[in-house]
DNA sequence: TACAACATTAGAGTGTAGTCTATGCTTTCA
DNA sequence: TGAAAGCATAGACTACACTCTAATGTTGTA
């Protein structure tokens, strides 16, 4: 499909997702045997790496780190180890945010009972 | 205490330390019987409040969010009823962004075990 | 009292992640 | 076949959150 269907499909836009292929997250392939044109082609797999990087994102994964992670998952310039130590640092960041996140829910959540008590 | 001292008892820059004051999260005084300078200075909630930065931070709030959240639990410039909103809200965000980690998690993991056995 | 250390403001510069505009070529369709 | 819609690239612009520099004034200490 063209990058128009793929923003269509994805609710992605065609700036962004330039941008992302300008960035290396995607690869669109150009069609050899078309040669009035420059087109680029992409395939269901490039809709299942921009699923995955606006999970990332929303998660807070930086473009460079989502790079590293498809990286990981879809091309095989990591060798098995380089793999398996990027994703447990990535577990153990996710745990951390996660940890975190309990933390901060807690705190606002006391602070909202004392906004209730009018202690506040 | 003076800017200096704040840094130092924080671990944040002083640049960062006149951006937040600038961007109006915290607010030092001038000290009304000193003509000669323009010092401000800070007390120990500012420490507080610098902490609760840097933790909002850390989960990905803005520094907008953090100005409204540190508004509502120091400053009394929003109702109860304002505060109760604005926390549930940060709440429900909060709880959907573990539920996106903790799915992330999973997602993760299971990669690696794929990977674990060179099934991938 | 010289001078190092510290204070202030204004404003420029940086990195990240887009977002938009301009220009020009290609394809599609009435 | 001509207009509308789609594609590409380059590069300018934006928002956010700092980060740094310059210019200038103040304080503390040897």
């Amino acid at each position: 499909m063209l990058i128009n269907e793929l923003s269509k499909r994805t609710g992605i836009t065609t700036h962004t997702i330039r941008f992302y292929e300008k960035s290396g997250l995607i690869k669109g392939k150009r069609d050899e045997n078309v040669k009035t044109n420059n087109y680029f082609h992409y395939d269901e797999e490039t809709i299942e790496k921009l699923e995955l990087i606006a999970d990332a994102k929303a998660i807070g994964f930086t473009i460079n780190e989502i790079e590293k992670l498809i990286d990981a998952w879809y091309n095989n310039r990591l060798s098995k180890v380089e793999k398996l130590v990027f994703l447990d640092e990535k577990l153990l960041s996710i745990e951390q945010k996660i940890n975190d996140l309990i933390e901060m829910k807690k705190l606002i959540g006391q602070f909202r009972i004392d906004v209730l008590n009018d202690e506040c």
